[in-house]
DNA sequence: GCTTTATAGGCGGTTACATCA
DNA sequence: CATGATGTAACCGCCTATAAA
């Protein structure tokens, strides 16, 4: 895609967050890089500006102005999938589609042949078997179609969506939880158990993760927000405090002129209950320590 | 050992369909 | 019944890693 998001979340403040979800450990910094990313852009309009000065110092120095450009899009859709009719009284043994001619689709279908070559080279080391079982499945036509599809297929109709049964789900599920990600056996393993098409599976897993990866984002935008909730509500009482100190210097300037510069620190923790004991008019706050 | 090429797999973003309120 | 919102299957384009030439 090549568009550079261009956000760059800089608070300034590193609140920590982790992406607890993923523990690929190559995946780690890039996700969480990205995610700060996605939060930029999807909420970037309300995080507020956290700063403490006086009143003068700025606090509109977002540094994530750089807005999210889209590139065009320019994708060409060349439908030819027919999926099970909506409605029909499909099992398990029911649901497939073909997949339409596109080269990324041919990419795909290739790999679900089983090629020898590049990263699925390595990996996919079912062996002649595995390949064969795959060719046979292609082109003798293990799915399971009713006549609705058939007649479907024939009329070539708008791509259709399949809708996966509760148990296709479940087991799914079932699969994602053992594992986020399928090498090509356990992928060949899945699609012939829940008779789908490898690449159905493999879609599935893919948009599985993609939703598990966006309720964790959502989770973390709400930490951060109240985090940021937190600290502007600090910031305020913060910049509060330093007015009321500013008015009590002017006001007792003439006074504290008498006493050494080190006394005229106002500002003290009490130690046995940590609230802050700021000057002459919240000395009677802490009657524990006196 | 290096570059180039082909391939697979993953992801972000998007579209389109199904379902529900 | 129409309609908007939501969920999600399927897609495209890109990137990266890997293996073979």
């Amino acid at each position: 895609m090549g568009s550079n998001n261009g956000a760059i979340f800089n608070t300034g403040l590193d609140l920590g967050l982790g992406n607890s979800q993923y523990h690929k450990e190559d995946d780690h910094e890039i996700n969480n890089i990205k995610i700060k990313k996605l939060i930029c852009l999807r909420y970037d309009h309300i995080l507020p500006s956290l700063t403490l000065g006086t009143s003068s110092s700025s606090s509109s120095d977002h540094q994530y102005g750089d807005h999210h450009h889209h590139t065009a899009v320019d994708q060409v859709h060349d439908h030819d999938l027919h999926g099970v009719r909506p409605g029909a009284n499909y099992s398990l043994a029911t649901v497939s589609s073909l997949s339409n001619s596109s080269t990324t689709t041919l990419k795909r279908e290739r790999s679900e042949l089983g090629g020898s070559r590049g990263r699925g080279g390595s990996r996919g080391s079912g062996g002649d078997e595995f390949e064969v079982e795959v060719e046979l499945e292609r082109f003798s036509g293990s799915r399971v179609s009713t006549n609705d599809e058939l007649l479907d297929e024939d009329q070539a109709s708008p791509r259709k969506k399949l809708r996966l049964t509760k148990q296709q789900s479940a087991l799914l599920e079932d699969s994602f939880k053992e594992h986020n990600t399928l090498n090509p056996k356990q992928k060949q393993d899945l699609a012939r158990k829940l008779n789908l098409r490898p690449r159905q599976v493999e879609v599935w897993f893919q948009n599985r993760r993609a939703r598990t990866k966006l309720k964790q984002t959502e989770a973390d935008y709400e930490l951060m927000k109240k985090c940021c909730e937190s600290l502007t509500e600090e910031n305020k009482r913060l910049q509060r405090e330093v007015e009321e100190l500013k008015a009590v210097k002017l006001t007792a300037a003439p006074f504290l002129l008498q006493f050494p510069s080190t006394s005229t620190a106002t500002l003290t923790i009490c130690p046995s209950c940590t609230e802050r004991i700021c000057s002459s008019s919240s000395e009677n706050k802490c009657r524990k320590v006196l």
